[in-house]
DNA sequence: AGTCGTTATGTACATTTGTACATAACGACT
DNA sequence: AGTCGTTATGTACAAATGTACATAACGACT
């Protein structure tokens, strides 16, 4: 018998769980992370999110409806860390120090983030909805940096951003800080 | 009753299907393009090769060991492609163009080999044994490249390569070969 | 209190899938 | 011709999985 959680003092009661299809979305984020597309099941799903099996059917007509919005959900999120780091910043060379820290740092760089990315860039080779998702992504990620590059600069700099997280978060000799450093200075200039 | 083919005269005629194994693993690498590691299946990979289900147990004790023999020989098949690519060039500047042909042609870009290398890369992150197929490759690369350019470059660069071959993959609206010409060129430097 | 629409739960069933195995075909060798 | 190890085939079975559904709990409203 567990206790239920008490209602706020006089704001009506809505329902007992008002967010489960959310939390539903995040848990199956963490059995892609860790089992792969090929490893998420309703039931592991289900189980993550300490919900009935049931649960996930009423919610969600099919597996790829789930994923889709699990994946969606990763992208804005992502995006908004994105956006927040970069709306932080003043001049070009804040912001060129402000996406060394991106590749290098943990927002874009995580393993998790890493193999949700290539899970969902898998996904989206296949299938044109998640195409759509991707797009808006990599849409936002240049907006944001074509507040300080121009045009041209800032599809090379997206593109090396994802290259270099990539390398790496797949190499067992990550490469050095001051590599990433020289090599965003060659893409956008002399400061 | 299908005619079976006839043997090489004077030849012996060793076996009756000699690189099954290895039609097995290519029919592996078409499933997984087709329909992800989540829907590579003994079965459906069985019927891709026209062969029984049972030959694949045969051969491979596991999904597992299957998955990593199909990729390491896609793993080294791109390789080869990319030495072959840059073992025709003489001087830095033809090498500057071949890898500019190598992000826009069709070695690293055509849809079968991204959708098959992002399988790999979320592989890879999750699997340690899949790490070192990945890292080989990389290494490869980057001893291609190696031989025009000097250490620090070569990294820059491979990352580059990495990022471009993805987003044009990836956009709807593929960036056009002169961008990919100014970011190598960005890169490796005036000529 | 009573009713109704929404949401949650557990169970049951048909299909898919991995796996094991018995049988046979094949080639090499004596 | 006979024997043996290897390879191929089909089938069978148990576990996992998607899906449907009956039942109940919950909150809002009258």
């Amino acid at each position: 018998m567990r206790a239920r959680p008490e209602p706020a003092e006089g704001k009506p009661r809505r329902r007992y769980d008002p967010d489960r299809r959310a939390n539903i979305s995040a848990a199956a984020l963490d059995v892609v992370a860790k089992h792969g597309v090929a490893g998420a099941t309703y039931r592991k799903i289900a189980e993550r999110a300490g919900v009935s099996l049931g649960s996930l059917t009423y919610h969600f007509e099919s597996l790829d409806e789930l994923l889709g919005e699990a994946f969606t959900t990763l992208a804005n999120r992502t995006a908004n860390g994105f956006d927040a780091a970069m709306a932080e910043v003043g001049d070009e060379a804040a912001a060129r120090d402000a996406v060394v820290s991106l590749i290098t740092g943990e927002l874009l760089n995580d393993s998790r983030t890493m193999v949700l990315s290539y899970e969902l860039y898998a996904l989206a080779t296949r299938r044109p909805d998640m195409r759509r998702v991707t797009d808006a992504w990599m849409a936002r990620s240049r907006v944001a940096l074509g507040k300080f590059f121009d045009p041209e600069t800032t599809l090379m700099l997206d593109a090396l951003i994802e290259g270099l997280s990539m390398h790496r978060a797949l190499s067992l000799a990550p490469m050095p800080r001051t590599t990433v450093e020289a090599a965003v200075e060659r893409i956008v200039g002399k400061p």
